[in-house]
DNA sequence: GTCTATATACGGATAGAC
DNA sequence: GTCTATCCGTATATAGAC
């Protein structure tokens, strides 16, 4: 898949987690109309990212989250209880969102090293258009409550696995050297966060995202394949 | 160098830089006992770092650090005019020894494939001695003054450029395979930034500091090397 | 030099009008 | 549903005693 193809793809399911959301949290939600809180939520949430990843969550004032929203501080407060609901909110969202395309991208394929491919295009892509999203999951995970913070790591756990199984898979059909997988899924997850807590470095470079997969498939390729790496994309 | 030998090393120039510190503050510290300074300096920036990686320096109240440290707040005041500029402090020191030590370490060395096993080691050294210190200064460069945010930015620069200089010295001399340096080098300095970010990870799975640093060595060398690489100790 | 006590401001959250 | 006005706790920073 394209990263052109993923775009389009995720723009359409988006609103349906909005829905989800709504509907995980239709108990604190005081306002009826869906359409006014799905408009609502997209404003609150896109707010909050942009103000969490200029300065931080705990920086960001209801005050300044108002004036952004164009909402006033009461009628935020209808959407949720608490500041500290939103980053439930949010984290519960992107977890959902980013467990349900890597499994995706990934079914169809059988062979390792092009469910490799597929994963890695995967979790780029993603990162890529909800950049924003990862980036402040990744800074603010150490201020969320314990419950959640066992569920975000959970999560990291499961995505660094999903690689982990790959490579294991593809040493023991013979595709794959002998290396330790789960140092090597760990060194490329840090390689794939890279991507969306620089995203500013890259930019300005010019290096897109189809190029930097391609890139980090090559340098994989060369420590773990035993011969070289074909484009699947 | 072993990471025991560094260790060492590094004890000893620790208290140099924090009468570096005192000397760049000195109009600001209205204590005028060194030997006093240096104590409280230390306990400060200690507690600074413990308690804003549990939680945010934003979310760290200065009651926090004043029942940390075991100081009061007024005493605490005659260290700094104001909590932003602790975070200015140890940004100073960090930047300061981290371009020392780095220097330090490669001056020695000529081959690049040496000098790249030097390089690493040195990062991967320096993080894990002053984790806390690195943890922090990733994690809050977003929340500081202008000023000092470019200053990081200049630093972070500074570091990934070492590392493309001696890829790309390799691949002149004909040791190193036509590759990206700059982009190898990017995704270089994302593994070892990985090492202190999540050192909790490689702590429970019994990962080593040499372990990771043979690791990431092995893997950069399958990569860009022309021959396999041979431990430099 | 360090303490306690306090000035002053800003934060999150809510009540009640419309 | 949304607004304005306000409560009240907590934050940073400082004054002044010892």
């Amino acid at each position: 898949m394209t990263f052109a193809e993923f775009q389009k793809h995720i723009r359409t399911s988006q609103k349906d987690f909005y829905r989800e959301t709504l509907a995980n949290h239709r108990d604190v939600i005081r306002v009826k109309k869906e359409g006014k809180v799905l408009v609502n939520l997209e404003k609150i949430f896109g707010a909050t990212l942009k103000l969490s990843n200029q300065k931080g969550f705990a920086a960001m004032s209801m005050r300044d989250l108002s004036r952004e929203t164009g909402l006033s501080m009461g009628a935020l407060y209808s959407y949720f209880n608490s500041k500290d609901e939103i980053l439930s909110m949010l984290q519960e969202q992107q977890r959902a969102f980013t467990k349900k395309f890597l499994e995706e991208a990934i079914e169809g394929e059988q062979a390792p090293r092009k469910k490799l491919g597929a994963a890695v295009r995967a979790h780029l892509y993603l990162s890529e258009v909800m950049q924003a999203w990862f980036y402040f999951s990744y800074m603010e995970a150490k201020n969320l409550p314990d419950a959640e913070k066992s569920s975000a790591v959970k999560s990291e756990r499961f995505t660094e696995r999903l690689f982990t199984d790959i490579l294991e898979s593809g040493r023991e059909c013979g595709e794959f050297h002998q290396v330790d997988c789960r140092l090597t899924a760990s060194c490329l997850k840090a390689m794939l966060q890279d991507w969306y807590l620089k995203r500013g470095k890259y930019a300005s470079r010019g290096v897109t995202v189809e190029r930097y997969a391609q890139f980090l498939l090559e340098m994989i390729e060369s420590f773990v394949g035993r011969q070289s790496y074909e484009n699947s994309g």
